[in-house]
DNA sequence: GCCAACGTTGGC
DNA sequence: GCCAACGTTGGC
């Protein structure tokens, strides 16, 4: 199975960066959006993280890998709800910003940009990597 | 604070 | 099954 790339997104006022980093891990549960549900359905044991804070912030700040693949998220009383356990990797050098990254040519398709609204995209191997770089990597 | 995008709900 | 109303999210 070839790694895949996702992005995950984040209110940093409820779940900052530096919270996670300081859980160690977190169950990536309270999704309630049937695309973003499927897609964190797809992913497995292994797979690369962007960490995006919304909000104030706007920006890529960090790194994490998915360490438990899909299980029903215990924070749902009802419907078929599924969370992941992530764990934070590393903050990159520098953080990418939202306008650093809709300026960018090769990012144009991100569908952080196209569907703003989504939680949990995927990204493709090329996107990933082009995060990295301008993020000092 | 406002507004656009968009998902969900409920009436018909 | 359609569509209007409404709520939520997130950027500006």
């Amino acid at each position: 199975m070839t790694m895949q790339y996702w992005l995950v997104k984040q209110e940093p006022d409820s779940y900052p960066w530096s919270a996670f980093v300081a859980d160690g891990a977190t169950s990536w549960d309270g999704v309630r959006n049937y695309q973003a549900r499927n897609f964190l359905r797809a992913m497995r044991r292994g797979d690369s993280v962007l960490f995006y804070a919304s909000g104030d912030a706007k920006e890529v700040q960090g790194l994490a890998t998915v360490s438990k693949a899909p299980y029903p998220d215990p924070s749902a009383t009802e419907g078929d709800w599924v969370s992941v356990e992530l764990k934070p990797k590393q903050a990159p050098s520098r953080p990418v910003t939202l306008a650093e990254m809709k300026a960018d040519g090769a990012l144009k398709d991100l569908l952080l940009l196209r569907h703003t609204r989504l939680s949990v995209v995927p990204v493709t191997p090329e996107q990933f990597e082009r995060i990295l770089k301008l993020a000092g990597r």
